[in-house]
DNA sequence: TCGCTTTCTTGATCTCGATCAAAGAGACCC
DNA sequence: GGGTCTCTTTGATCGAGATCAAGAAAGCGA
């Protein structure tokens, strides 16, 4: 059982973008578990690290949702990763964080500090082979992310969250695909709009929409209800046989 | 220097979605090195594999520039890689393509039969290593696509996509990057829509207002001149300091 | 040189999703 | 209970880029 040496708590204020001012951050738990790694929490909506800053781990996801996210100038914003349980984030190798690391839910990360981490790849040729399978499963997701932001409807772009977030769901309670599918949904509407590439409102209104078309049904704003996977995949664009995502 | 053991011209149907009517798919030469890769050389827009067909080589570029695209049922097309010489393509362990893969310009490959590569990996860790390197930075080179299809405007798009061509065509003829830059583009109009998510009638209107405010000048249809780096850079949308890409 | 094809440009119009604006629905606190 | 958040929905309008439609320019083979 991990014994907790140290337990940090930050505070204050978190402006987006012109981040030197920001003095509060990481208000998140610490639990040292050996002299490479250690977990650390954090809270829906905690920032785990900021592109640009120095990072000086690597980790995978143990619990929770996590986002990676690119921010230019003006504010626009796209969402690039989501990380779930078991996915890697950081680069060997590279000191500071490419990306905004976000905890969308609540969120345990495994991290591994990056010196002795890049000395056990050294010696661990096994290690490399495990972590370039992860990346190009990464690439495949990303590649797929690209065909739905150059080229799905709004309309396609909810249906495939829809369906990539209840498979997923479905595959961890190891339920049959047949028969209706309830879920919640792990992001909020304007989360679902940077990795969609659209506006919430826009978000809003196509949930809306499959739900009048019978699509979805929705208990309060995040539970929802899938009655026809086959009918909702139809909406998607995608192959009916699944593709990568199968 | 490499014996030239066998020479294939090859040919037939492609009967990958609503290709049946291409008679004619892989008129290639092939070079034999040894018993584990081997040379093939492409003329520009002829389709090295198929998404889906069996793929039993990896391979690097060695001239010439490929290209990765996802085509949807309906026939909407986003291009998610653009691979230059030394880039490499291919998953070990995986026997099925999983994009087309075409020859944008005249086009030479190294390929390496996917068995004997295989067991190389195992016995040379520092393979697996080189490889993990090169799949994080199209996987970063990805995610910095998801941002410039998602949010980005049209002009953005474009000048996104000259700053990229321009850059790496500078730094392949060590050119300084001060002063006017002129190269060709690698890419029709078509090719550059798909790669942009736009239309190719977007993408010739954004060109022409690229060169009506003095941003760049046309020789013919694919030459370009960019007198002014930094004000082409400004219209991008990214950080001037280059980001990602510098 | 003349077709013929492919590639590119430009114009007119339409549409999907963005933007602007307001109000509803919970959750939480006092 | 009221007050004040945040998150979400919905309506009205606008506009960037798609679509439809001609042509222009360039390349190429006969």
């Amino acid at each position: 059982m991990p014994d907790i040496t140290t337990a940090i708590r930050g505070c204050g204020e978190c402006p987006i973008r012109h981040r030197a001012v920001c003095a509060r951050c990481e208000p998140d738990e610490l639990v040292e578990l050996d002299s490479m790694k250690y977990y650390r929490s954090f809270q829906a909506g905690q920032t785990v690290v900021w592109s640009g800053d120095k990072m000086d781990f690597v980790g995978s996801v143990v619990s929770g949702i996590a986002s990676l996210t690119q921010t230019m100038e003006d504010g626009r914003t796209q969402m690039v990763g989501l990380l779930l349980p078991s996915d890697f984030v950081g680069r060997p190798g590279r000191d500071f964080a490419a990306y905004d690391v976000t905890a969308t839910t609540d969120l345990v990360m495994c991290c591994f500090r990056k010196k002795p981490f890049e000395n056990l790849m050294a010696r661990t040729p096994h290690l490399a082979q495990r972590l370039l399978e992860m990346t190009l499963d990464e690439l495949d997701a990303a590649r797929e992310w690209m065909l739905l932001l150059g080229r799905k409807t709004a309309r396609e772009k909810i249906s495939s969250l829809l369906v990539i977030i209840s498979r997923r769901d479905a595959s961890l309670k190891l339920k049959e695909t047949d028969g209706p599918l309830t879920f919640d949904l792990p992001l909020t509407r304007e989360a679902m709009a940077d990795y969609l590439g659209l506006t919430l409102e826009t978000v809003s209104r196509q949930i809306s929409a499959l739900k009048r078309d019978g699509l979805i049904t929705l208990q309060g704003k995040r539970n929802i209800t899938v009655p026809d996977f086959q009918a909702l995949m139809a909406e998607t664009g995608d192959d009916s046989d699944g593709g990568f995502w199968g």
